[in-house]
DNA sequence: CAATTGATGAGACAAGGTCTTATATTTGTG
DNA sequence: CACAAATATAAGACCTTGTCTCATCAATTG
């Protein structure tokens, strides 16, 4: 089935972020902890400034530094996805187990980012990547068109 | 059929992108004429930083301003696909008929990038974009990994 | 508490891409 | 074939995003 999400987000992602980086061996510090509950609280992916702006803004300032650091620790790590919408912007999202499991479509006009899910497209990319040359670890889907509110108003 | 793609890429791209440049009202200018003839003689995609160097070395230099403002000239007139391959390399290719049409896979390792096409996924991708809150213009696939080099002597 | 080791912040740096502006080409017209 | 008008281009300043280094700070351990 294919629908655009309207659940609310799981929440014990920052729980699960959190034990499984402590088992990494990683420490915890003010910064991580306040990015992780940040993330934990979105239902899509945003980027690295708006990360960085949001956690000033609501909580306490982390340097740049931090931010990449501890995105790529928590992508390594399989608990966020880095996703790459078009015009040069790289978004980050918090990976939720089978149920959140997720692709996007992107307005190319206004730019809003939209998630979808269908089972039958994963079967389907699930039986390609069986076939390809390539051991394939992840897959990402983009469909992009322009959204109903610019369609409208065009 | 999930293939590799192995064929000669088609050559009548160029024509193609000259004449509805043209009628879009465009001149033709040296800069504009010369990227389309190095694009049209690819296959696959290549950034805007090698598409300048190819430039420079096999036929004229042109300037970054020309070959990004051509680029997006190419890009608006659905002749050229822009790909984000991950670390924020951005690479374009032209758009060639229902036969060039294909996705690529991505070493996670090295970087390299691979084109596969697969007539199963494409008619999952329609379907899936008539039922989606978005009127869809285009879509992207993108299968990570580690390629069979890299595989090996890991 | 002291020592050790990892975490963080600040800012220098690099790469990719955008914007501005002066100059060069193209095109239409007399 | 000039010439004027309009577009195309080159060069480089500039901005944004992301990386790297290093000095400082905090968590852990005994
Ligand atoms: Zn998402
Ligand atoms: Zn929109
Ligand atoms: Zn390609
Ligand atoms: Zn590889």
């Amino acid at each position: 089935m294919t629908h655009a999400h309207d659940e609310t987000a799981p929440v014990d992602w920052a729980e699960r972020a959190s034990e499984r980086l402590a088992l990494a061996g990683y420490r915890r510090g003010g910064a991580r902890h306040n990015l992780i509950r940040l993330l934990a609280a979105q239902r899509c992916a945003l980027s690295a400034a708006e990360l960085q702006e949001a956690l000033a803004h609501e909580q306490r300032s982390v340097s740049r530094a931090s931010v990449y650091r501890i995105l790529e620790e928590l992508e390594r790590a399989e608990l966020v996805a880095r996703i790459e919408v078009g015009q040069g912007i790289v978004r980050f999202e918090p990976i939720r187990h089978g149920a959140g499991h997720h692709h996007h479509l992107v307005c190319d006009h206004c730019g809003r980012l939209i998630p979808f899910s269908d089972e039958g497209l994963e079967r389907e990319l699930e039986r390609v990547s069986e076939r390809v040359p390539l051991v394939v670890a992840e897959h990402d889907v983009i469909l992009r068109g322009e959204c109903a509110a610019c369609s409208e108003h065009a």
